[in-house]
DNA sequence: AATGGTGCATTTGTATGCAATCGAAGGAGG
DNA sequence: CCTCCTTCGATTGCATACAAATGCACCATT
């Protein structure tokens, strides 16, 4: 050992065997999503496997699902990046979501619970304290726990799953996107209207509603990314 | 040369380096696709290798690419099985496809092309006469490439993807669902309501004729695997 | 006879070595 | 001075070797 007074930070197997390529992934997930990679920076695998101390090979494994899931992109012998999205593509994944998650808000109106509907109706109040007190850190966040709500309450686990794995592929582009005072308050606004329709059981405007408030989202982020 | 008059079948490349691994996950999810490995059957990493006379490596990032989209299940150390669905998670997964393709023909209704109305009449027209005929597989080949187009038309890459990697994973649960006359025959005319919207470019009328035409292959899909 | 434990065989997970491919830099020719 | 070709370094892709974990069978014990 060069420094035995110092152990290095995962000496002890830090995950269980048969875990450790998944755990990778998402690790490198969250990095990329937090911003720690950015778009277009190459993934080196010998530098991953140095960064968390194992070989390469559950490196490649990592790298290969995380292109099955769209956050970085494989080219043949000339190695993995994260992927970057044009602003048109960006565009897409949104109207994409924005389908989703209006066909989840839809079934949430109908199916959703007594509890998830308190839920909503708290969170919605927590935001409008957020908002008033300038705090869009916050609101982003209880923005993403009232999505997750109804992206949650719909009933179907396939239509869940799909939602969140494509907000997950878009968050890298999301970065506070309620800096913008605006937005923010319009965004309230759109989900005043959005979670009272589970109160109506009205499918429809739920549905609708949600895929407005998405796609109003969509103009804000598309205008962000294309002045970054 | 150890039997120089009679080279091995695959003793040149057969594939790129590079994309062996992606091609070795194709031919396993076609196998699942078409029955020849049935849900549930386990997926051994040597029986795999041998079988496409490649090392394991290759063969291991395959089934956890199939295992991403949805095709196998690796439980960690156990192996790979391939995945199967439960009738309730079957019913689920159509109406997740019910929604996508649902807003699909939503864009499609607004945004398709000449060319794309023209082969869609095209091939309702064909199913006609398979329908006539009693050709229940012609038919179900039609029907396919008929939502093939929908799907494709709508302008949204994105959603056009998600579209077709959930039909792709419950395909195998799919066959001859057209072997039930009457199914056939019911199909025929959702179909004839959902092209006639493109037509008057009514994307609502598209959206929810659509929801409903998948709904009811749920039900007849769901009734055949709950009777096998 | 049934149950619990131990040992072995099979199979997966990880590491490492080697070969092929790609990209860049340098030199020759136009 | 620009362009094209060649060569070299770096990095990935695949194969093989080894280690760990699981499942099963067999045996001992109650």
């Amino acid at each position: 050992m060069l420094t035995p007074s110092i152990p290095l930070a995962q000496a002890a197997p830090p995950v269980l065997r048969g875990a450790r390529a998944d755990a990778i992934s998402k690790k490198i997930a969250d990095d990329i999503v937090l911003g720690r990679f950015q778009p277009g920076s190459r993934l080196d695998e010998v530098m991953l496997a140095g960064l968390f101390n194992v070989s390469r090979t559950p490196v490649r494994e990592a790298l290969k699902q995380l292109a099955i899931q769209g956050l970085v992109v494989c080219r043949p012998n000339r190695g993995a990046i994260v992927a970057q999205m044009t602003p048109n593509q960006l565009s897409q994944m949104f109207e994409a979501i924005s389908e989703l998650e209006a066909s989840c808000a839809r079934y949430a109106a109908a199916r959703m619970g007594q509890g998830d509907r308190k839920r909503l109706s708290d969170l919605h109040a927590q935001s409008r304290s957020a908002m008033r007190t300038g705090d869009f850190e916050l609101y982003d966040q209880i923005n993403q726990a009232l999505h997750d709500v109804i992206i949650r309450s719909c009933g179907n686990p396939a239509l869940t799953e799909i939602a969140f794995s494509l907000r997950h592929r878009v968050s890298p582009y999301r970065s506070s996107q309620f800096r913008n005072l605006e937005r923010m308050s319009a965004s309230f606004d759109e989900h005043a209207v959005i979670i009272e329709a589970p109160l109506n059981q009205d499918s429809a405007t739920a549905q609708r509603e949600m895929r407005a408030h998405l796609l109003s989202a969509r103009s804000a982020a598309v205008r962000m990314t294309a002045n970054a």
